[in-house]
DNA sequence: ATAATTGCAAATGCTTTGCTTGTGA
DNA sequence: TCACAAGCAAAGCATTTGCAATTAT
């Protein structure tokens, strides 16, 4: 019953209230990537009352532990996914804003290679393809 | 005498004043990437009454004929260069701030491949690699 | 001459925060 | 119980914009 959010807030010590079990409820059933607004309509449509400054906290918090994933795409608002164990980048649909995950090993061998000539250790990276859909 | 921002300014019908010139001249000689405020110190040593609303604005008209780069890295205000006719992407140190660009073809190629797959005609892209410098 | 540009301050949009009341462990 | 969380509205921050005065062509 309780998701997989909940456990991992279980396990890294954070306080189960009743707003937190919702949000993560919802990122947990979102398959997109939606962004606070959108959070906010979703959980509103169970708990009205629920205030966006509580989305807007909690999806930090949850991104500092490590629970979710924040990701600041070209020209919108902060948006959000739940974390993944497997990494993964972001193609974006220029048209439509949906968003295509993928994996591409050499990608990512190639760049701790970039990283390394430069001098420089690889800690983060961000890489985001932009697309139109090719009509077939 | 005449910067080649100002020139691609009239090329591209781009009116001329004070502060536009300033701002270019500003930006040609800039080898770092500036956010809107170092810009409007910077040209402020020259003219101390320009706006920052005009820094804001030239900067803005100037990226959209093509004549500077935006960038939005993590967590910080956009930063602008020059656009440069060769395509580059961009590593950050994430202790200074310090910028280092590179090409890396093998990647761009790849990119076209991953979106090509995904069934998307790639439009646009964002990499950028946050690394620290490795001590020798 | 006159349409475009500037400077200023006010407005914006997203996000954060102070404070008081409510609540999970 | 009591430290922490929620709700609300106010504040922040980067950026944009309305308007009257100024300027480039």
């Amino acid at each position: 019953m309780s998701s997989d959010i909940e456990n991992k807030c279980i396990e890294r010590g954070v306080r189960l209230t009743d707003q937190r079990k919702l949000i993560a409820q919802v990122m947990s059933q979102s398959t997109d990537h939606p962004d606070v607004d959108e959070l906010h309509k979703r959980v509103s449509k169970v708990d009205s009352k629920i205030s966006i400054a509580t989305v807007y906290r909690t999806v930090k918090l949850f991104e500092e532990v490590g629970i979710v994933a924040k990701h600041d795409f070209k020209g919108n608002k902060a948006r959000y996914e739940e974390a993944s164990q497997e990494h993964h980048d972001h193609l974006i649909d220029v048209n439509t804003g949906e968003i295509t995950e993928f994996v591409n090993e050499d990608i990512e061998k190639l760049q701790q290679k970039v990283a390394k000539k430069l001098g420089y250790e690889l800690v983060d990276h961000r890489l985001e393809l932009y697309g139109s859909k090719i009509k077939k």
